[in-house]
RNA sequence: GUGUCCGUAGCUCAGUUGGAUAGAGCAACGGCCUUCUAAGCCGUGGGUCGGGGGUUCGAAUCCCUUCGGGCAUACCA
């Protein structure tokens, strides 16, 4: 189906072309003067350069054009040549209806599905989940339902950190604290222990201490560093020791992204690949791509044509050992192999930008990635806190993922249990609900590669841009949709009958419909630049106009039954969009609230 | 140094690819609940779009210049 702004464009094209003027100078926008109409044209302007005419001669030219009222109901004209356009009721009703019926609202994919691999999450083994993770979660976790919805065969891959010198470190610390584990005994042949050592605070306290004191302390840093070579080398019992701080981790990784309601189809990992990383990097070698530079193995992946400088792609470190690059070009073999994606798309820290462009480079001109595989990196800004920087807890430590969801549902508990309303047992989960609205629409509605502040007070404070609002409005909505039904004989489905435009003029109920309108457009906007941030955008403009028309219009009471099916079928569509997008945005809608 | 992103109301941010009087939210102030959830709605005040120059009928938007900031810049991830 059509979209809205470029139906109304051909209209308006038809309207040029009458008059003797190019269709294309038909493009209708949304007006910037509501107060004088609702859409606008400006293709008058355009063609006064081209036909070498006067604006304004133009722009009466097209209103002579103008008989047929079934789709503006109004053409005016103002200087220097806006021509200001009214749609009449029974049109945008009549799309609205079709809208409704039409799969994705009438959304138009294309048809082209596309294989995409989303490498998003990307949380360190060892480490605990601080608010960096949040974001990547979050966004990846939209930009799946986005593709999916669109139609596309997306895999969600958390791509774990657990072969780099982070591993190393822990190892090195647990065999000062721990040295009699028999991990750490090159002559123990018995069984291997299936507990772990340690708890996951354990292990969480520990890799801050020994990244820290690898920092100040040379040999400490050296040993972290061979201890990383020997557990890549395969030494047995630190691949055992590894095992379990990777089982002991993702467990209560698990339990985290739970909460967030976000999902990986795949748990791998940078270790997932290590067994292709020798055959590659030997591969890399007898090609002529990779050459030895200070002991290391690199590829050059700079360009003529850079404004910029590029540094080498470093394959293996001088001891040999692999690093953050030659998972990820190890990873991307994989993934050709398994899966043959059209696309890989990473969802990073946008500070890792230089990082994969060395990695794509690599990856192409080695033909590690095939020709047609897109390769794109979405990088995302920091959560910074009311000062500006990043995030911390009171006392200056790392803000845990956790603690900040603590936090937030403890904040809104609160608040949900001074509705009357809601019984105490119902509250605890409206709250989580809530407060993942809150967490989720507050990253999402802001641009992805933009830092944003994370002000744990507007979030709470349920007023304006925010989850909360999104879905008190819903909630609104689907209260007079549930009383409706509830005083009529049930059936298994109440249909509101057709969309009937009430008050075509300037009103309430038409800016409603005209916004649902863009439902389509708005979709193939988000899908296009992959950006949940238009749909928040879009939600929140939706919940605007329902509240106006809300206030405006007595809904259940109204006793002219067509009328009120009309409102009924209006909120019906609403509730059903609004729906669509909290689904893409990953959140849930509460009963009550 | 080089590259890159950014600078819009007191604060947090939009601004649909060059259009009319630059918009929201928060904060401030004033209205609206015997009627579908007042976590709402309606209204008021608040701006040399960092500065300067240019391109044209028209610039927050494009070009140049300048100031201020963030980030990156091969053996971390």
């Amino acid at each position: 189906m059509k979209k809205w702004l470029d139906l109304l464009s051909e209209e308006a094209g038809a309207l040029f072309e009458a008059a003797g003027y190019e269709r294309e100078l038909g493009k209708v926008t949304v007006s910037n003067r509501p107060d004088l109409c609702e859409y606008q044209c400006n293709g008058a302007m355009a063609a006064a350069k081209k036909y070498r005419k006067a604006p304004m001669a133009i722009a009466q030219d097209i209103l002579a054009a103008w008989q047929d009222r079934s789709v503006f109901m109004s053409v005016e004209i103002a200087p220097p040549g806006f021509l200001n356009l009214k749609i009449s009721g029974d049109y945008i009703a009549a799309y609205l209806d079709r809208m409704g019926k039409e799969e994705r609202f009438g959304w138009e994919t294309g048809g082209t599905v596309k294989k995409v691999i989303l490498d998003y999450g990307g949380p360190n083994v060892a480490k605990p989940l601080h608010v960096g993770h949040l974001r990547s979660a979050v966004i990846g976790e939209s930009m799946k339902h986005i593709m999916r919805y669109h139609g596309d065969d997306v895999t969600g891959d958390i791509h774990l950190g657990d072969w780099g010198l982070q591993m190393g470190l822990v190892i090195t610390e647990l065999r000062k604290r721990l040295p009699d584990l028999v991990y750490f005994d090159r002559n123990y042949s018995g069984e291997w222990p299936k507990e772990a050592p340690f708890t996951v605070s354990e292990l969480e306290e520990i890799y801050p201490y020994a990244s820290a004191k690898s920092k100040e302390d040379p040999a400490y840093y050296r040993e972290a560093l061979e201890n990383t070579k020997a557990l890549q080398d395969g030494d047995p019992g630190y691949r055992q020791l590894w095992k379990q701080i990777i089982a002991v981790s993702t467990d209560d990784m698990k339990k985290n992204y739970a909460r967030l309601k976000v999902e990986f189809d795949l748990w791998n990992g940078e270790s997932t690949v290590h067994d292709l990383i020798p055959e590659m990097a030997e591969e890399l070698k007898k090609k002529g791509f990779a050459y030895e530079s200070d002991g290391a193995l690199i590829v050059d992946v700079a360009r003529d044509d850079d404004t910029k400088q590029i540094p080498p792609c470093m394959i293996l470190k001088s001891d040999g050992a692999a690093l953050y690059t030659t998972t990820d070009l190890a990873t991307i073999v994989d993934r050709e192999e398994k899966f043959h994606p059209d696309e890989i798309v990473y969802i990073t820290d946008k500070r890792q930008e230089l990082h994969f462009e060395q990695v794509f480079r690599c990856a192409k001109k080695c033909g590690l990635a095939g020709e047609n595989t897109v390769l794109k990196h979405i990088g995302f800004g920091t959560v910074n806190g009311k000062d500006g920087h990043a995030l911390k807890t009171r006392d200056g430590g790392v803000m845990r993922l956790e603690t900040l969801l603590d936090d937030i549902n403890a904040a809104m508990l609160e608040k949900i249990s001074t509705n009357p309303d809601i019984p105490p047992e119902e509250a605890s989960a409206t709250a989580s609900t809530v407060a993942l609205s809150a967490v989720k629409y507050g990253d999402l509605s802001n641009q992805p590669a933009k830092d944003y502040i994370f002000d744990l007070d507007k979030f709470t404070s349920f007023e304006g841009d925010t989850g909360p609002y999104i879905l008190y409005t819903m909630v609104r909505i689907r209260s007079i949709l549930r009383k409706y039904k509830e005083g009529r004989p049930q059936t298994s489905d109440i249909s509101f009958g057709d969309m009937k435009l009430n008050s075509p003029l300037p009103s309430p109920e038409k800016d409603l419909m005209t916004g649902l309108a863009g439902m389509n457009t708005m979709l193939d906007e988000a899908y296009q630049d992959l950006a949940p941030n238009r749909i928040c955008a879009f939600m929140y403009q939706i919940c605007n106009e329902v509240n106006s028309f809300y206030h405006a219009t007595r809904i259940l009471s109204e006793q002219d039954e067509e009328k009120q099916q009309g409102y009924l079928a209006l909120l019906y569509l609403c509730d059903r969009v609004l729906s669509c997008c909290t689904a893409l945005l990953g959140f849930d809608v509460p009963d009550r609230m």
